[in-house]
DNA sequence: TTAAAGGATGACGTAACGAGAAGGTCAACA
DNA sequence: TGTTGACCTTCTCGTTACGTCATCCTTTAA
């Protein structure tokens, strides 16, 4: 079956200006061009556009959906999880308007005036919020507050060619894990290699190194699942065996 | 109390470069421009950049907020209990989204353990599919766009055992089908049972029953070489007949 | 044959700023 | 007194995800 776009515009519910934008910027490119200059959409497109707004829907902005799409490394429950905490922490922001809509209402009933700073009070505690949200309770309660406070900083802070960096480090990771777990030893130059490169990884968002700290991280992604979920979907086994890779790393 | 630009700008959390962009729209003006051209705000401006922030959280743009605020109407308490009210609705859709991330978050996870959920998701979205290539736009003409969506979401929606039954009702439908076929009639009791566990089968997958919609499947049915070579599979000639019994059925 | 429908490619507009250039002002410190 | 650095100004361009013309070409139905 074929389309031409406004068949497929009218079957995906969407406008003819918007499949020829997806085309303009690869995030859907037509199967093939007819000999008149239309362009013809397949099976094979149907389906992708259908992907493509099922993200959409889920307020994800198209730069992230090309991501997601075009990269096989990119792991799509990794993503629609962040994309998840961060729809939690809208609502977090959102509980916290309502309370101060609830007291600023209070307030002026009972005219007693409020201070500036009692005003943006709401305001810089939602910052605050959203800063202890992003980056995990449970860092925060093995490393402290600072170090969260730093990184956040330090995140927040990343040009657009670090983070990309360290996006291409983290493909080159998972490419890594498969091979040096092929050599069993979490020891082995492979392993050892895997180790550095996770280091690499984590000198991007983290303020400082610290070996503790880098075996204890190791250690959550074994117990939480859904680090574990992220490497194991590369090699079964490969959390733990990157764990103690990291373990004989930092003991060196 | 006087505030240059940043000092207000940090007070409330926002940027100097927003403070100016309002100024320009004559959102909000500075109390007065000092002697060297810079903005100088004062209480009052304080006060309704406040007001400016709440509407924004609700997501009304800039222009609105604009009449809305210099509306001499405009009564504070009224305002701030609809814009509590819009937040309190807000907060519901947002919940409703991330429902909806939830559910998709677990149907992937368990796509990952659960060999069975896979198939059976991935067949759904599949048949979705290849409803929608086939038919999506005839049924859209004839029923309209909603029967289509709702049937979808229906179909997506529905739960494991609902979809077991369904295959159940499918099953029984094959095996009906020749014996009713046998009696040569499709006014028969057989038939018309048959014509019966059709449409049972079909109130699983569409939203609302309708008899002229069902005759219209069975036409399809016939025209269609996937459907009838379904059909046909059971008995020869078996998707005419389920097609007359059909339209017998839903004559009645 | 002709008109309508549908295709294509620009190009401009939108909202609410962010970012950066180029330059002026102010307070502090050597 | 000169200089540094923080802070201010205006101006201009870039961003997202398209909507909306304008202009021209192709296909289809009457």
């Amino acid at each position: 079956m074929e389309y031409t776009i406004s068949k497929l515009a009218k079957l995906a519910n969407v406008s003819a200006r918007t499949l020829r934008y997806y085309d303009e910027i690869n995030l859907l490119k037509p199967a093939r061009i007819n000999s008149s200059g239309y362009r013809i959409y397949g099976q094979k497109e149907v389906d992708r556009l259908q992907q493509i707004l099922f993200f959409k829907e889920l307020d994800v902005d198209l730069d992230t959906i090309l991501s997601i799409m075009n990269n096989p490394n990119f792991d799509k429950q990794v993503a629609l999880e962040n994309h998840y905490k961060q729809l939690i922490q809208k609502r977090t922001r959102l509980n916290q308007l309502i309370e101060t809509i609830e007291k600023t209402i209070k307030h002026e009933k009972g005219e007693i005036q409020m201070s500036n700073q009692e005003k943006f009070e709401a305001f810089k505690e939602q910052l605050i919020n959203e800063n202890e949200e992003k980056y995990g309770d449970e860092i925060r309660e093995k490393y402290g507050k600072d170090v969260v406070e730093q990184s956040n900083a330090k995140f927040r802070g990343m040009s657009k060619e670090d983070y990309e960096a360290m996006e291409q480090l983290g493909i080159e990771i998972l490419e890594l894990l498969p091979k040096a777990f092929a050599t069993g030893d979490p020891a082995s130059d492979l392993a050892q290699e895997l180790a550095e490169k996770h280091k690499q990884w984590l000198t991007f968002s983290w303020p400082s190194y610290s070996k503790e700290a880098h075996a204890g991280l190791a250690d959550m992604y074994v117990a939480d699942e859904r680090f574990k979920a992220y490497y194991d979907k590369a090699i079964e086994g490969g959390t733990e065996f990157l764990r103690d890779a990291i373990h004989i790393f930092t003991n060196k």
